[in-house]
DNA sequence: TTTTATAATCGCAATATTACGATAATACTC
DNA sequence: GAGTATTATCGTAATATTGCGATTATAAAA
């Protein structure tokens, strides 16, 4: 199958889980954290950076483009990607009050 | 390919997105919010209340196991799982420490 | 206008993930 | 011990992801 039965399961969960996995690949960890320092927030440093091609290179910031994480300005013949701080933190907020549940400990666990 | 270039990455950008990448299912966020709210904590409970097949269910337990958010513990002929609190906040503290970084903003984006 | 630089997209191959039925393993119950 | 309930694992099919070369689109530069 490999086909996310995402109808079963309510919006707030799709919404955690689709931003959750965006993040989870090492190359857009490395993308995020290369664009915060300001080493490099043009789509061929980051391909000069990390070790990738520039096809795949460009195929990650697409997607961290898509949970608006990130947003790219036409810098004459370049791309400049930078970091929606405002989404940024919204991001981080979502993940908090997922994180700031108050966990309640089964009896067959204590 | 398809093969994660995980060697070209530093264990920090690994570690964080392997923990991402393990949120990132909309079941798996499910199944967190189930055992939390104490909704369930028994696999065939988890089976009843989501819409997916026992071997399914099984499978996403074992991927929050192997992160250790979650433990199991032998409750006779069932297996009760539980948020471990200990990791449940160490691993909100990693995703914190990742989105305080403080954003540099550059020219090309101001 | 041609050339050059940059990034997006396409198409493909290799691998991973998701989901499930079937089966095995485990431990309670009779 | 035989039967039953519960969960893990195996095998497999369908789909998704990752990565890259080749190509296309765009815009500056010559």
């Amino acid at each position: 199958m490999g086909l996310t039965k995402s109808e079963i399961f309510t919006d707030e969960q799709n919404r955690l889980a689709s931003l959750f996995k965006v993040l989870g690949h090492p190359a857009r960890v490395a993308i995020l954290q290369y664009i915060i320092n300001q080493k490099a927030c043009i789509c061929n440093d980051l391909v000069d950076e990390l070790g990738l091609a520039q096809a795949t290179i460009s195929q990650h910031l697409k997607e961290l483009k898509s949970i608006g994480i990130i947003q790219g300005t036409i810098e004459g013949k370049s791309v400049c990607y930078c970091i929606d701080e405002k989404l940024w933190k919204q991001i981080q907020e979502e993940f908090n009050t997922f994180f700031n549940q108050e966990v309640k400990v089964a009896s067959c666990c204590s």
